[in-house]
DNA sequence: ACTAGTGGGTCAAATAACTATAGGTGTCAT
DNA sequence: ATGACACCTATAGTTATTTGACCCACTAGT
């Protein structure tokens, strides 16, 4: 008893009892009400054993739930406190958009009554998971890999090798940063120009470090000088700005890819506050952040 | 006997167990090896069941691993083939995502050999739970809800009642699609801009349909006009267009989000190919079908 | 060459989790 | 009222899992 109290990081029940009463917290939580049957159904268990984890919910967390004879079901109380899991808005949206993005069957989702919902969907190609899996090889094993490569400069496709060292999202497309033996300077090589995967090779160890991924940068956003300050005050909201501003902290090598998924490289004056809303606030510190490179 | 073998949809498994089975596949495809202290610390389990899994997925998918004894683990066969899921490349690089946003530890990620990776973080509040669940509640409840919004044309956040009906991600931030009954028209009202939630009320049923919501439309994108063929092949694979083009179905009431976010509002001739790759190619049927409404 | 250490495999007995089955309660719609 | 449906409980039997013990193969240090 005296042991076992104070190690909190390991609980006394099973893995998977923790993850039933995880999820019957997460459904009192986001929609008020839970069945036996959603428990039955998402986990496949019998009805006396999901009977069972809903009295063990219960005496964990008592007062958080009561059984509602007219609704035929157990129901949030309006004092709910959670007992085993802290709830974050990100957990059920995730889950939101892996339904609506078909990644997740209803049956297998945490979510019972999904409320209408809908999201942008920029067009963006899959990544082939064996293309993933190679690149991983290869990062892993410092291994160098052929690529079948479709650049913006050379109009046909060229074998070229490469040394990825790591992943990135630039918020639109996952790609591998990389030295290319063949323009000797490190590059984003974006997974769906990647048409084949060649064999990987030991490397040669003569890359240097990539120093536009290892430095980090600051870049200071805040909104458009020439809104109003209603809308000032909204922006400034909507990004969680303090004091007007914002600092976002980046890897130099996503950097430009930040500037334009803001539209920073749009100099205020000449845009309308309308259309781009935040303007960058430190443009001369980047400036000279990039040209030490 | 004979009933059981045809119901495919169920496994005679527990969903305890197969969850292990998955795990043991996902880091035998993804990261080609595994170790019996992989699946007894991610799931808690003691080492004679963390044995007995292995070997119980090494009967189910024989000859998809085999154990080195060197590397001291299971390695992946070369002529390895997915058993009981089919990989995605989503699931992985999901997964590294929350990893790398911090919403994951370490010990309850599936992955185990992490690479180098990072991603554009562009600055966005959290919705904090309460207010989701409020709102959830009013729609699911088809209630009326009154906030304390901050807008862009007002200076003070102003109490306001909104009947919510839908939930959208514009790319960007989550907001809320709901009627406002001081401006008797559908509106988006962003979590972030929500400063307080107040009472929820059973609404007098007098909203129309959300006309911009339930109409979809189809905006043609394709490669800007003035690039050379070799970067629009480029262009091409990035955003999986077939013939030149790409056509991306979405309801009105976010395609406006959806222009912004690829910037298809600034016209072909007055932005530079370099920085604007991608252009509506239909742009009057669009502002055609928004003068519907 | 020996030894300790690590990682894995196994067996047997005990326990926790779970199933199947069966009988019971309260609410609601017909 | 009657049946349907959701819940509850109890029992007995099955499966999953743990504990503890012991063995094997490889590695690294002495």
């Amino acid at each position: 008893m005296s042991m076992e109290a104070t190690d909190l990081s390991r609980s006394d029940m099973r893995w998977s009892v923790e993850r039933r009463l995880e999820f019957i917290e997460f459904r009192l939580f986001w929609e008020g009400r839970i069945n036996r049957s959603d428990v039955m159904g998402l986990f496949g268990i019998s009805a006396p054993q999901a009977s069972a984890d809903l009295k063990r919910y219960q005496e964990l967390a008592s007062g958080n739930m009561h059984y509602s004879a007219q609704r035929k079901c157990y129901l949030a109380n309006s004092d709910f406190r959670p007992a085993i899991s802290r709830p974050h808005a990100h957990e059920y949206l995730a889950r939101l958009r892996l339904l609506g993005e078909g990644l997740h069957g209803k049956d297998e989702s945490w979510l019972g009554a999904v409320p209408a919902f809908d999201s942008t969907r920029p067009p963006t190609r899959q990544v082939e998971p064996q293309k993933l899996q190679r690149v991983l090889e290869a990062i892993k094993g410092r291994q160098a890999m052929r690529i079948l490569y479709q650049s913006m400069s050379r109009p046909e496709p060229i074998w070229r090798s490469i040394n990825p060292h790591a992943l990135a999202f630039d918020g639109f497309r996952w790609h591998t940063r990389a030295w290319c033996q063949l323009r000797r300077q490190f590059q984003d090589f974006v997974f769906a120009r990647m048409l084949e995967i060649g064999e990987l090779t030991t490397v040669e160890d003569d890359t240097p470090p990539d120093l536009k991924w290892e430095r980090f940068i600051v870049m200071r956003i805040g909104p458009h000088p020439e809104l109003q300050p209603s809308a000032r005050r909204a922006i400034e909201l909507d990004y969680g700005m303090a004091s007007g501003e914002i600092a976002i902290r980046t890897r130099l090598a996503l950097s430009y890819y930040l500037e334009r998924q803001l539209g920073l490289d749009f100099e205020a004056p000449k845009v309308s506050p309308k259309r781009q809303q935040v303007v960058l606030l430190n443009r001369q510190e980047l400036d000279e952040a990039r040209n030490d490179f």
